[in-house]
RNA sequence: GCGGGCGUGGCGGAACUGGUAGACGCGCCGGACUCAAAAUCCGGUUCUGGUGACAGAGUGUCGGUUCGACUCCGACCGCCCGCACCA
């Protein structure tokens, strides 16, 4: 047998699956219904690593699925809206459209390479206006359902992109694309009233079980749930009931005694009212906005007021509150977009309100103590304690009550008083969807100067994006086209004009999903079929869209379940987020990146430029990334090696949730792997060849014969391939990848050793035949290739792509004899093996019997011998 | 500051519910085949001492529980990730 040549055996085995339509599945395939899902990419042109990490994972568990007998959906398609393909047009004068499609050929290409078990008749892309046209009906539900709505708000502008952002783009004050600095705006705007779900979305998070807790948490934390009261304080001076007063938010309405000072953004109604007056105000609110959103470093940033003179009367100023009115400032740590944008400070246990008093010289007034008496009093750390065992001090009623009981009665003051009330309050805001750019799904609606916002009739979807856009001059091409927006209004006839505002992209990825379930279907989401197919059984993809994308599917599926459109709620049941594809890290002597091919590794270890032959420094290894120029191409990777060996990789060395480091030698030892795998079916092929009966596919039964009938090695075998299946089949389920390769690893081992003298009996022959057939059955999901041609050359006509997975028989893998260690004091002394299930009596002498056992206990006295059967012994001297 | 994760040979990593630490792979060392090299095959490979059988040490650090701890408990150190003047 020649030299094995993936190139070759890959082609034709990509173009039998396609021609058989062997990964095709109807509604109404027989089996359990099981969809895996890897998060579609966007079509930059080329697939990376971290994508070949990612369908590579999921195409092991949805051929493993589809052995195990269910009916497997595992679509493909494309993220294909997006500001790249915009950039492009301006930078190459090349349109969207052709571009996106373009990178969708050069794509698909490239992934059918991988040998991925994708039902590919669902492709969809989301910028084809077959999609989109669906999600334009999708979005005129939440109009009618009042989940979208329009507004003027302070908004995120991205000064590079030319587009607002959702707050979840934006990071550290930047844009998440373009890392320009994000400015604050007040414009027109439509949001999704994510809001609306906030608790919903909270409290399902319990009962997904399958997915990573890092991941639930950044969403609770994200939506940052809290629970405390909103009161009312009136300002001194002021008539009580004009609406003057100013509301807070406090989680600590227990600490309410201890208040000292109220403080309010910079943005607050009142601080801007104040400033209208009093330039000085205008200067300290001016400032902090300047400093505000631009710096990250917050947390270093020094407390710093202004004090407006206004003065708040306390809440319980007729009810046992012993001080007088309180000051009220405009404060820089203070946030508009929280609570209510206001705060009262008590400084003694709140560290912030402690740095603020300190440095304008307020009271710190303690109204908490320990159970164990607590501070003596507060120098420069607040008291922060809120648990059972710190009492309430110095507060009037709720004098030596508990925090928690605290937090009760002054609610029940607070609303019995007619100024408070008990409230939650969340961090998440609405999810701001529009974009003001021209490569998305137009949002369907006409602006009408004489009936106002007008939906677009669903019997005129789509709303198509206009082919011809130009690109040269700034702004919203959607927006400058001459005559695109120009229509009648829908309802009267007048003149009106289009919305040219597009939807962020994630409402194109909120929904994809569920689409593949029925890609071709007349209305968006027969319910039918979507219901049958969701929630997805097993998602996949990279930890970046803990909070961005998962989130806000979640939201839709909750939002089209609310409008009546689907019954399920939750898109996701399972999550598993992989791990990062990393490489080594190179600088040249210029300080300058290297990519690896451009480093040569001299005999002795050291790096040299290959151009110049300087000393290059190799630094850690890192995410592979365009900028640390550490990236390894997939097609090239695929063209030398193959894709299974490719594949083989990148299942083989770490954990799929961890990182992956990527290493040349670690690529060519697998494909040592594969070629040998190759030898090994050669040389066993001869053997069976030579043999009676063995190349009969048809022959006995290997399991079904006496192991008397059988060779020492064949038993062996027999149980090894047992052993083999119950391994792979338990660490494939829980998605230990790199345990089932080494499991797989050893089987090979077992085979490769068996050396049969002279000629071999049928039956051993079937035993050798099956262990043969077995490998190549475990390798399917991961090498898939490599094992359709190992099964095909064992003689079969049918493709391995359609056996069902083996099943190891528990006879096979109970063992009659077990290696158990002995211990003196704890040490490995000797190992013995004995029958399985040895009586304990027999075991402890055969340890006390044992020499190195004796000399290791010497003349101490035993004063116990504990035996685990089967384990261990441990002698206690 | 809050939340989560991780620390095991030269490296990636195994070790089931507390029971023989280092599976499997990479690398390295030695050998076989070869005129030679590549490829392949065989053997070795936690560290220290010993030719060896063996002995001692060893899972970030310190302590505890236990006949027995990588695993459980307490305190700490280091690294990574997410969120963050969130009231």
């Amino acid at each position: 047998m020649s030299r094995y040549n993936a190139k070759t055996v890959e082609e034709k085995w990509q173009r039998i699956w396609d021609e058989r339509e062997t990964f095709r599945v109807d509604d109404d395939a027989a089996g359990e219904r099981y969809y895996v899902l890897e998060m579609f990419p966007y079509p930059s042109g080329r697939i990376h690593m971290g994508h070949v990490r990612n369908y590579t994972l999921g195409d092991v568990v949805a051929r493993y699925k589809r052995a195990r007998g269910c009916a497997v959906l595992h679509p493909m398609g494309w993220d294909a809206f997006g500001l790249p393909a915009e950039n492009a047009a301006r930078e190459r004068g090349v349109h969207p459209r052709d571009w996106t499609y373009a990178n969708i050929a050069a794509m698909r290409t490239e992934l059918q390479r991988m040998g991925l078990s994708l039902d590919w008749s669902r492709e969809l892309a989301t910028c084809h206006p077959g999609y989109y046209r669906h999600q334009q009906e999708l979005i005129l539900d939440l109009l009618d359902g009042g989940l979208l709505y329009r507004r003027a708000a302070e908004v995120n502008w991205d000064p590079v992109d030319e587009t607002v952002l959702a707050n979840e783009q934006v990071i550290d004050g930047r844009g998440w694309r373009s890392g320009a600095l994000v400015e604050k705006r007040k414009l027109e705007q439509w949001f999704c009233r994510i809001t609306d779900f906030n608790d919903e979305l909270l409290e399902a998070l319990e009962g997904l079980e399958r997915w990573p807790d890092r991941v639930r948490n950044m969403q609770r934390n994200w939506i940052g749930r809290s629970v405390g009261a909103r009161l009312r304080f009136a300002l001194a001076g002021r008539d009580p009931d004009d609406g003057t007063g100013i509301e807070v938010f406090t989680t600590r309405p227990d600490t309410l005694f201890g208040a000292s000072f109220i403080a309010l953004a910079p943005d607050h109604p009142l601080a801007l009212e104040v400033a209208a007056q009093d330039p000085a105000a205008l200067a300290f609110v001016e400032e902090c906005r300047r400093s505000s959103t631009a710096e990250a470093a917050l947390q270093t940033q020094e407390k710093r007021g202004f004090d407006t003179g206004l003065k708040a009367r306390h809440v319980f100023a007729g009810a046992g509150w012993a001080h007088g009115d309180l000051p009220v400032y405009i404060a820089n740590f203070v946030l508009m977009g929280y609570g209510t944008g206001a705060i009262f400070g008590c400084p003694a246990h709140d560290q912030r309100d402690l740095d603020f008093a300190r440095a304008y010289g307020l009271p710190v007034r303690q109204v908490v103590q320990g159970g164990d008496g607590g501070p003596g009093g507060i120098a420069d750390e607040a008291y922060v304690d809120d648990s059972d065992a710190a009492r309430i001090v110095n507060s009037g009623f709720l004098d030596r009550l508990t925090v928690p009981a605290a937090k009760e009665a002054v609610i029940a003051r607070l609303e019995q008083l007619g100024c408070g009330t008990g409230a939650v309050t969340y961090r998440l805001r609405d999810w701001l969807i529009s974009r003001q750019r021209y490569w998305g799904c137009p949002i369907p609606v006409v602006h009408c100067p004489s009936c106002g916002l007008v939906p677009v009739p669903r019997a005129d979807l789509p709303v198509a994006l206009p082919e011809d856009v130009q690109f040269d001059q700034p702004g919203n091409p959607l927006d400058t086209h001459p005559t695109w927006k120009h229509v009648p209004c829908p309802s009267c006839g007048t003149a009106a004009q289009r919305e040219t505002d597009t939807c962020d992209t994630f409402v194109d990825s909120s929904w994809y999903f569920a689409r593949f379930c029925a890609p071709r279907a007349a209305q968006p989401l027969p319910r039918e079929i979507v219901d049958a197919w969701l929630p997805v059984d097993q998602y996949i993809g990279g930890i970046e869209h803990a909070i961005l994308h998962l989130l806000y599917a979640r939201f839709f599926m909750k939002a089209l379940k609310r409008v009546g459109r689907i019954a399920v709620d939750e898109p996701f049941a399972g999550l598993f987020t992989q791990g990062m594809v990393c490489h080594e890290t190179y600088r040249a002597a210029g300080g300058g990146w290297l990519s690896p091919d451009e480093v040569v590794r001299n005999p002795d270890g050291t790096l040299v430029a290959q151009s110049d032959g300087q000393p290059v420094t190799a630094g850690r290894s890192e995410k592979m990334s365009k900028s640390k120029r550490n990236t390894v191409d997939p097609g090239a990777i695929i063209e030398q090696y193959g894709a299974d060996t490719a594949r083989w990789f990148m299942l083989s060395d770490s954990p799929p949730e961890r990182d992956l480091e990527w290493t040349e030698d670690g690529v060519a030892g697998a494909w040592r792997f594969t070629q040998r795998l190759w030898r090994l079916l050669g040389e066993t092929l001869a053997l069976l060849n030579a043999a009676e009966g063995g190349r009969d596919a048809d022959g006995p039964d290997p399991d079904a014969i006496e192991d008397a009938a059988l060779s020492g090695w064949a038993t062996e075998l027999r149980r090894g391939t047992h052993r083999a299946i119950a391994s792979v089949s338990a660490t494939v389920e829980i998605f230990h990848f790199n345990k089932a390769v080494a499991e797989i690893h050893s089987f090979a081992n077992l085979l490769g050793g068996v050396k049969p003298a002279g000629a071999m009996a049928p039956a051993d022959a079937a035993v050798l035949r099956r262990a043969l057939e077995v490998l190549a059955l475990l390798i399917g999901p991961m090498m898939p290739h490599l094992a359709e041609e190992m099964w095909a050359q064992l003689g079969h006509d049918s493709l391995l792509a359609d056996q069902s997975w083996p099943i190891a028989e528990q006879r096979f893998l109970a063992q009659d004899q077990v290696t158990i260690g002995v211990q003196v004091a704890g040490k490995l002394r000797a190992t013995l093996t004995v029958d399985k299930d040895q009586d304990q009596d027999s075991l402890r002498e055969a340890a006390l019997a044992n020499d190195n056992v004796r000399r290791a206990i010497g003349d101490r006295a035993v004063r116990k011998v504990i035996v685990v059967p089967n384990r261990i012994i441990n002698v206690v001297v």
